[in-house]
DNA sequence: ATTGCATGACTGAGCGCTCGCTCACCATAA
DNA sequence: TTATGGTGAGCGAGCGCTCAGTCATGCAAT
């Protein structure tokens, strides 16, 4: 199995691509693929959970996936490569959750407002995977990093837009772009702060009473 | 060496007390203790870094400190040791160069704005600490991390305090115990933001620009 | 039907190596 | 001589990864 991470050489043309996932040296039908795959991140999810990235042993993945560690090297070209995979899963299924609940209908302070809670729901969800993430992240080759990274700012660029909504729809006080942009960091911040610093919040706020206090101090400011 | 992390055994009946920290078997000159130590220390600090506590191997440690593994193993019981004495020498560090700069003169809404601006060029100076103490903590045993924690409790509580000071002289609007707490946690991490998102916001914010919006936004909500 | 063979997913013992840690020894000063 | 701080070769456990081999299956020739 060769690398599936970004290859760093070919610059590719459009600027934030996918990289070139595959490598039909060794043809392998692509529904088992992807299946085998899709076990080996489940595994290695919860196991990089409980001990972390480094703690944790190919042999103990391959076990947990259900399979051999021959196996598993017949998926994934190196330990580093399924750290990646799981990050790309976390963010892929982070965005899935979001974008499916997400609406965008009335006002843009209104959906601003709604984005609110339901993004600190879903950060709530997956509050080991986030946690995953802010303590991994840099264990990753320089190239896959980047990747990973840029999903993040996906997530950054939806409220950017909803709040560029608002100011557009007079919902919201006049914005420049420098506001709207560290307005929508900082709200994806304590979405995720919901989650670093849980020993500290949970044993005083539910995620109810963090969501709405957070809410109205954002939209307090705004409007 | 024993180990010099708290022992898990003797809860200390004075709450968040500092654990024993020396084990007098073998008898040794207190000051040689502190300043290799501080070697140690400084040594592994720059290595966890560059490569991360796990990519850092003790012979390294011990050569960067300038002596052999052997002499390391007289002033550490083991590498996760050493990070733990990292951990609590950056939160240290962090606490004085902030005592030292606050001023708590003027009304509480005056203290914490300008404990805002310190505290935010704390972070600054510190931001590969920083990194490494939310990338690393959770490598610590569990006793260890209870007290980093509670040291970053301790921080926060710099600027409930302050809040509770502005509520009190009526330099601030009012706020429950709820909302002081919350909103110090949110100016800690609006800070610790500076230093984990630095590759969105460095490229389009400086430093006092970054302060300036953080620091009127949240003073914006609280009078 | 039976046989022989090619295919490819899967296995796990084991290779080569690195790491954390130890300890027998050394150097120097009192 | 004794005490103390320092040394670094070496131990052995455990790691990531490989590869010679097994087994189930499908197909073609007998």
């Amino acid at each position: 199995m060769k690398p599936l991470q970004p290859s760093p050489a070919p610059a590719p043309e459009t600027e934030t691509q996918e990289p070139a996932r595959d490598i039909p040296t060794e043809v392998k039908d692509a529904g088992l693929v992807a299946k085998r795959r899709r076990q080996i991140v489940d595994a290695a999810v919860q196991l990089f959970i409980q001990k972390g990235f480094h703690k944790t042993t190919t042999r103990e993945m391959a076990k947990a996936a259900g399979f051999s560690i021959g196996t598993l090297y017949e998926y994934v070209a190196s330990k580093e490569d399924v750290l990646y995979l799981v990050c790309q899963a976390i963010h892929l299924e982070m965005e899935q959750r979001l974008k499916e609940r997400l609406k965008f209908a009335g006002t843009g302070a209104a959906a601003l407002s709604a984005a609110i809670e339901v993004f600190f729901e879903v950060c709530d969800q997956m509050s080991d995977h986030i946690l995953l993430i802010y303590q991994e992240t840099k264990s990753l080759p320089k190239e896959s990093m980047r990747f990973v990274l840029a999903h993040e700012e996906r997530i950054t660029a939806i409220f950017a837009d909803l709040l560029g909504r608002g100011v557009a729809d007079y919902s919201l006080k006049p914005l420049d772009r420098a506001q709207i942009e560290l307005m929508a960091h900082n709200i994806a911040v304590l979405g995720h702060m919901w989650t670093f610093r849980r020993w500290a919040l949970a044993p005083r706020f539910t995620l109810e009473q963090y969501t709405e206090l957070q809410r109205s101090l954002i939209l307090g400011e705004l409007t």
